[in-house]
DNA sequence: GCCAACGTTGGC
DNA sequence: GCCAACGTTGGC
């Protein structure tokens, strides 16, 4: 059991988005960035927890909690010519980009950017490196658990 | 819209 | 394999 932030654009996709699909579950697709890549490749597992993260808007933070709800899949986006995201160097038989379904768990208290930085606990995430920009991040159990207790979210053991 | 920081590409 | 040029990310 692991700890994520992954990025999205609420534009895009946002956590009231998440909480409105049907059992509250989405694909994540569109990481066109190796290191997440291998996140999700290598170490994501069903269950994980996931901050749902909003960037590029105008106020970036935590909008949500989520959990990792599928083991990871082509990414069909990279085959759409139409998509933003399409690639060409992707094939079917050699796809280069996965996708996981997450599902929300709990919404809470909207936890921007700027309070986090205040946080001497957080100050290790990496979200908050100078130069960070990776859409998929490790979390630890502590960030994690001080990131639930800001949002005021507590979730039973299932 | 600006710009710092980072990742990727491609010529050599 | 180096590294300059270019593209992207993402906060401000």
């Amino acid at each position: 059991m692991r700890y994520w932030l992954m990025k999205s654009e609420p534009d895009e996709v946002s956590f009231a988005d998440v909480l409105a699909a049907p059992g509250k579950t989405v694909a994540w697709f569109g990481v066109r960035n190796y290191q997440a890549r291998n996140f999700m490749r290598d170490q994501m597992e069903v269950g994980d927890g996931v901050l749902f993260y909003h960037s590029s808007c105008a106020v970036p933070g935590v909008a949500g909690i989520a959990r990792v709800a599928s083991g990871a899949y082509p990414d069909a986006s990279q085959f759409d010519p139409d998509s933003h995201y399409f690639d060409p160097k992707a094939t079917r038989e050699q796809p280069r980009w996965i996708s996981v379904d997450v599902t929300a768990v709990a919404e809470g208290r909207y936890l921007p950017l700027t309070e986090m930085r205040g946080v001497a606990a957080l100050e290790d995430m990496v979200l908050l490196q100078k130069g960070s920009r990776l859409s998929i991040s490790p979390v630890t159990k502590g960030q994690w658990d001080k990131v639930l207790e800001l949002m005021g979210v507590s979730i039973s053991a299932t």
